[in-house]
DNA sequence: TCTGGGGTCCTAGGACCC
DNA sequence: TCTGGGGTCCTAGGACCC
């Protein structure tokens, strides 16, 4: 095989990573925010978790995933603001809009952040740190958001380096020095080695990335499984297993769709449960029959007061999109399970092990228990979903939803974006010799 | 300090079948 | 009457990510 230049024998990735993305949209709502510790995700003496914080905020140690009330106590002076995931979901929109403009091959790997496939586009763009250049500024001009960009021959070179280059930055590693990139960094900085891991690796001495790569694949493999094995992949830069290995632009079917709250006190309440467990169950069969999906397989999540939780499943024998039906599979699986008079602080409905539709011949078997034919139930949830659709979702709620639904204050919190959580906190300006890196200083003009 | 919500993937044991 | 081996499905739990 000969090789030119529109014939790589590596991909270029880009991985395109929205600054404090959260933070940075309020402030374009909200001007007098800008340069202030700001937190976003609740207020300050709610039940919760901080979903995203200023570089302002993050000076005084709060970080994302921090409880509300600690986040508060670090900072005093900050202003706690609730998220606004329709704002993050039409920016979201508005960045992947520009991306599109540079690849056809763009992954919103969450709201706030993308990979780009720019294998071969040297013709049409230029080379790598040009073409992200123009992006970045782009970027700035169309959204008025900074990004930070990572540029690999893998996902997870672009993703380590879009994270060193952090804030407002853009770090390319070249081809062939992927190794000498990787070595110096800590190995929590590799996507996938979280604290448990992290802690596994400390004991056996290994806190580098380079103590790491000295390993050989067998033994790393007897002592993790085949993370491990995957994981003497990373330290090399390899996209090694799962998720990584896709092809960057290539849409996939989610596996489970869920919904779950966590009351404001914990709760023992009976019909308070019940009504909670059929609002959940609405709202996720809302979106299997918005998405065409027919689950098989639906998941009751309780979290007591003492944080232990528990999950129960129950596989069906048909798929089903229904509400009532995920209903009273939670309900069941609930009332079976639930240590009575214990005060409950979570409950989750999931669903997940889809299928296609159930078999034709049950929607015209004739009514059981009196209940109406599934058929009938799936027009009715139609117009259900229809007026929700037009006047608002407190319109409609079927049944026990009716009771106790919007007793709990539904307070819409940014982390319930699909796909969405807590921006991870950056280790910022630790970056470490690159091959070529460069970093906008004129930023916030 | 008291810990959200929505996902993915992996492991491991038991049931069940051949 | 002392105990196989593989495959698949189901369930529960946990690490991890944003």
């Amino acid at each position: 095989m000969n090789q030119s230049s529109d014939d790589p024998i590596h991909r270029t990735i880009f991985h395109v990573d929205m600054d404090a993305f959260f933070v940075s949209v309020e402030e374009l709502f909200d001007p007098s925010l800008v340069g202030k510790p700001v937190v976003v995700g609740g207020q300050r003496e709610e039940r919760g978790v901080v979903s995203a914080a200023s570089y302002a905020a993050r000076k005084f140690g709060v970080h994302s995933a921090m409880p509300l009330r600690t986040a508060a106590k670090l900072c005093p002076q900050a202003i706690f603001v609730d998220g606004h995931p329709e704002r993050y979901r039409e920016y979201s929109h508005k960045v992947h809009e520009v991306l599109g403009h540079f690849s056809p091959l763009v992954e919103m790997a969450s709201v706030d952040e993308a990979y780009l496939d720019m294998t071969g586009t040297e013709r049409l763009h230029g080379p790598a740190m040009r073409c992200a250049e123009r992006l970045h500024a782009e970027m700035k001009s169309s959204t008025q958001l900074n990004c930070s960009i990572g540029i690999g021959t893998s996902r997870l070179i672009a993703k380590v380096s879009s994270a060193k280059a952090k804030p407002n930055g853009v770090l390319w590693v070249l081809p062939g020095q992927e190794a000498r990139f990787l070595a110096p960094l800590n190995v929590g900085d590799i996507p996938g080695v979280g604290k448990v891991m992290e802690k596994n690796l400390a004991e056996m001495g290994i806190l580098r990335v380079r103590d790491l790569a000295k390993l050989d694949d067998g033994e790393l493999e007897r002592r993790f499984g085949k993370w491990g094995l995957a994981l003497a992949g990373k330290s090399r830069g390899e996209d090694a297993g799962g998720w990584f290995d896709a092809a960057v632009g290539e849409h996939s079917d989610p596996k489970s769709i869920s919904h779950e709250h966590t009351f404001n006190e914990d709760t023992a309440d009976r019909e308070r449960i019940e009504s909670t467990l059929m609002r959940l169950s609405e709202m996720v069969g809302r979106r299997l029959r918005e998405g065409g999906y027919f689950a098989r397989t639906i998941q009751l999540k309780l979290r007591y007061k003492d944080f232990t939780t528990i999950t129960r499943a129950h596989s069906l024998e048909q798929p089903t999109q229904m509400d009532h039906e995920i209903f009273e599979n939670s309900r069941r699986l609930f009332l079976r399970n639930w240590k009575q008079g214990a005060p409950v602080r979570l409950l989750g409905v999931q669903t997940s092990n889809f299928e296609a539709g159930p078999a034709q011949l049950d929607l015209l078997e004739p009514a059981r228990d009196g209940l109406p034919r599934n058929d009938r139930w799936q027009k009715v949830l139609a117009a259900a979903d229809h007026l929700r659709d037009k006047y608002g979702e407190s319109t409609i709620g079927l049944a026990t939803g009716m009771k106790g639904t919007f007793r709990e204050r539904t307070h819409e919190n940014p982390a319930s974006l699909p796909g969405r959580g807590p921006e991870k906190k950056s280790r910022k300006d630790e970056r470490t010799g690159s091959p070529q890196s460069h970093r906008d200083t004129e930023n916030s003009e």
